[in-house]
DNA sequence: TAATATACTCTACTTTATAGAGCATATTGG
DNA sequence: CCAATATGCTCTATAAAGTAGAGTATATTA
């Protein structure tokens, strides 16, 4: 399985926030988790846009959940990583581990913005 | 400087085989690099596209060197990577890594494929 | 049953990614 | 000196990914 799917940059964002969220993962929870943690807007359009074709390549999966007892609290469109995903995750990575990894040799070190 | 441009998958993998070349590099010696590294078989054309719309966002600048005494040793444009493409580099790397860092604590540990 | 909160669908468009034919310029060797 | 061949780049065309935001749906609250 050596040529797992190539994630974009935005699908791989995307698919780390819903492997953190687990069994909380929906469209709404996403959006504030990226708002949250590395302080990316996204529209809501973008990020349903991206799930719906990260499921199309096998690397998601969904279902609708109950409507829950809380104002607004209507039913909810899970989100699961598949097996094929989570290599998809791994695999890109690895390629950005092995290139990272040759800068130390090269001087390039991190430091400020 | 918050919002360092956002790079795209291949933008950053092509950056970074840029900040691994040093001052070699160029189109061709970049193509070979992510053939070897990461078994990635770009298209010479992609790459071309790609570092011309990075030196348009400011991220990369370019020289035409000396021809080399070798056999179809023709000048090549060497590719030199700005302060702000390696602030892009860096927060880049920041944002993966925070979003990276908490999925230990889901229990997401790399594996095979 | 109006107001409001959460959550998602749809449409239209811009930006990135990709392939590959073809052109340019260099050395090699008869 | 010019055919063969090697390296390196330009150009054109198209597919895939990323983006915004208006609009729709369903729930609770008062």
């Amino acid at each position: 399985m050596s040529d797992s799917t190539r994630l974009g940059e935005f699908e791989l964002i995307v698919l780390l926030a819903i492997l953190r969220l687990g069994s909380n993962a929906y469209g709404a929870s996403i959006k504030r988790l990226l708002t949250d943690e590395i302080a990316r807007d996204v529209s809501i359009g973008a990020l349903y846009a991206t799930t719906e074709r990260l499921q199309d390549k096998g690397l998601l999966t969904s279902k609708v959940g109950d409507p829950t007892p809380e104002r607004g609290g209507r039913a909810k469109n899970f989100l699961q990583i598949t097996a094929k995903g989570q290599s998809a995750v791994r695999a890109t990575k690895a390629t950005l581990d092995t290139l990272w990894a040759g800068l130390d040799l090269c001087g390039f070190v991190e430091g400020e913005n």
